[in-house]
DNA sequence: GCTATATATGGCAATTTTGCCAATTAGAAA
DNA sequence: TTTCTAATTGGCAAAATTGCCATATATAGC
């Protein structure tokens, strides 16, 4: 019963990491790259670093990425495999939404 | 290149709907029962009518949900239709994580 | 009409999140 | 050791979220 809950509450934990523009982003990129130091995320982000560090914490302690930091660098790699499936859909309930407005506006 | 941030802030959009434990727990309810009313649903996740309400609303604006009214009732649906696949995969990563923090605490 | 029931909305205080700046840590190179 | 560079942490104000209460809305039945 309540360690039920523990899981519920683990599992709403990744999709609140995942939920925001930011952090979405950076795990975008690392759906393409493998790996990348904190300052690639940072540039493709575009805010402070210590913004980006935050983030990238909220996203290790929700099981979403792990880290490795090889000599003055911390590389960022996903530790969650199942991402791009999921996003693939969500982007085409998207995309099927943003019709549905458009057919709407055209009446 | 700006309708990418929409796209990008959209998605963030689902995520977010889905980061907080009493919806987590009504999608779920809705990923076994095709439609609930929003009694059914209140007295599974057990908080205040219009909590109930709110959290509906947020899931409904994401594009999550969508409801229907028939008598007194509204009843809710799902309308994204990919979440179990995801959800058992970020189950299975919350039991991995937990089965490797009993292997370090055995050491 | 009036009453009861199901849901939604407005308002508001408490809590959480966000993002910047400043200060700190850790490793590399001089 | 000193210095430089990459990243993290602490602090804090602004913004957003949460959840309850009171009120409003809508529909059914009398």
């Amino acid at each position: 019963m309540e360690q039920n809950k523990d899981f519920i509450v683990a599992q709403a934990k990744i999709f609140k990491a995942l939920g925001h523009p930011s952090r979405l982003l950076m795990v975008e990129a690392l759906m393409q790259q493998e790996e990348l130091c904190v300052c690639d995320l940072q540039s493709r982000v575009g805010a402070d670093m210590s913004t980006i560090s935050k983030h990238l914490g909220v996203l290790k302690a929700a099981g979403i990425v792990r880290d490795s930091k090889r000599g003055l660098n911390v590389y960022y790699s996903l530790q969650l495999k199942c991402l791009s499936t999921f996003m693939r859909c969500t982007a085409d309930a998207i995309r099927g939404r943003l019709l549905e407005d458009m057919k709407l506006l055209g009446r």
